[in-house]
Order: C-alpha cells, then structure tokens, then sequence
DNA sequence: TATTGTTATACTCTATAACTATA
DNA sequence: TATAGTTATAGAGTATAACAATA
C-alpha cells in the first residue's frame, strides 16, 4: 500500500496548534474519566470560584475566567437550573446579579474537586516540579 | 460599591485551566486579527498538511491532528466547497479518499502561511529562544 | 454615558452512532 | 473482521448584536 508518511514539517514549529493538540488532550482525558460526574471542566471552574468567593456576579465571573458576558449566561443559568447555585440582585447595585452555591451545589463541588484531583495527577505526572514551575509560569505569560 | 476582590487561589494551581485560558487567549488573538483571512487555524493547517503531502487521506489527516474522523470530514468537505482542495478516490484502496490543493488552495495557503507567521510571531516574541523550545517540548509531552 | 444582565443567534470544534463500500 | 468514508445528530464553547434596567 502506498500509504505517504505524514510528518508535521514546519507546522510542528507552530505553538498554537501545539497549544491546541494539548489542550485538546486534556479535555479528551477529563471527558472519558469524568463523565459520570455530569460536569464540565469550566462548569466545575465556575462552582469552585463560586464556593471561593459567595456573592459573586457574572461579570467578575467573566474576567476571571477569560468569558465573554453571554458565554457566562449560559454557564450560570445551567448551573442554577440544576440547583447548584442560586442568585439574586445585589443589595449594593442592583444592576449586578450575586450568586452562591446551594448545599446541593456545595456537595457537587466536593466531589468535583476530587475528579479534578485526580485529572491533574494524570496531567502533572509526566512533569518534575521545576518542570511544572516553568511551565505554569510560561502559559500565564499568554494569557496574562 | 463592596466588589469582592476575586483571587483564583487553588484554582489556579490548575494546569488544565491554565492550559485552556492560553489556547483561548491565541485563538482570540487569530481571531480578530486574521478573519479577513476567511480560514479558521484549523482550517490553516488542513491545507498546510495538504500541500506538504499531496494525496493525504482523510484518515492520515485525523491522525496528524487529533481529529475524529467526523471532525475531519467537516472540515474537508467545507474547504472542497470553497475550491481549495479536490478530493478523488485512489487508485490503490478504493475506500481511501486521496485529496490535493486546488490552484486556488495553494494561492490561498500562501496567504494564510503569512497571516500564521505574523501570528506566531505575536505569540513567541514574548519568550526567549530556550523557552521556546522548553515550551513546546512540555507541550508535546501532553498530547503525545 | 457606562455597566450589568438578558436574549437571540450563529459558528467552530468535538464526538457518537449507525450505515455503506472496500480490504 | 477491520478500515475508510459518510451522514445525522448533539453538546460545549465562543462570540456578536441589540435591548432593558440601573448606576
């Protein structure tokens, strides 16, 4: 069979879709082992953000995870049709919608935290702690 | 105004959330500075793929790029649409699907090819070359 | 005027399942 | 039996635009 030998030729020295491939890799990883948990990566960043900081609205919600307003919308609407959290206006501002977590979201959250304990052990593994270090501190450099 | 100071705290020990906030973060970026291109990243390395391997087959494409083979087919199938590329069955295995740039395709790959570099350039001009090269091996021990 | 939330809409990426044709 | 392509379908993530209420 003339089956060609694929190599990656100068589109291996693209960082992006380097970043992508490994990105792409976890999410894969957490979608197989965690899907019983019924939650999302970002689902679970937001009820961990949630628990970390009651009274929290949309908006701080957004910067702090790099999203967009609508995207935000739907994530927080999600989460409280399932009854993980709550919200209601600020007494402060009423423009700004405050939400925390229900006990049934608190609960959740414990048991999403020991998944994502889990995932990033498989994540970390292959890393040495210095290694980990400089690669924290490089893909902050990106985003930040 | 009592505006909670959001600290991301364990969350952001999270390489998983880190990983994905970087990828966002480049993806924004080709986003708003290449969509006169027309062409997504991914779409970008399909054709580059392509040009480097005339008579790539879907599934070497999917392998080279972590894509299921539905994923792929989108993918192909929209860029033949446009006349980039022509798809004709091979002559060795019928069920194997070979495909090449159309004259159009690699005009436009050209295009594209410079959009990428501007891009990349944007993207690691922030590193030094040794952390480039630390980052991308890093990166590779995720997916590979 | 600016900010916050909201809704409608759309596109990309990803994946699963079931099917056909070929090896 | 296994592989390659195809189709239908669905969900997650992202984003824009336009609007109402509030600051």
């Amino acid at each position: 069979m003339t089956r060609p030998r694929i190599t990656r030729g100068d589109l291996d020295r693209n960082l992006g879709l380097r970043l992508r491939r490994a990105h792409g890799a976890v999410q894969r990883h957490f979608l197989d082992h965690f899907s019983e948990l019924g939650l999302t990566q970002k689902q679970v960043s937001v009820l961990w953000l949630t628990g970390d900081h009651p009274d929290l609205a949309q908006t701080d919600l957004a910067a702090a995870l790099d999203m967009d307003r609508a995207t935000t919308m739907a994530l927080v609407h999600g989460l409280e049709k399932r009854g993980l959290l709550v919200r209601r206006p600020s007494a402060t501002d009423r423009r700004r919608i405050a939400f925390r977590l229900t006990d049934a979201g608190t609960a959740v959250l414990a048991d999403a935290k020991a998944a994502i304990v889990e995932h990033e052990a498989w994540l970390k593994d292959r890393f040495t702690a210095g290694e980990l270090k400089t690669l924290e501190e490089l893909l902050a450099r990106i985003y930040r």
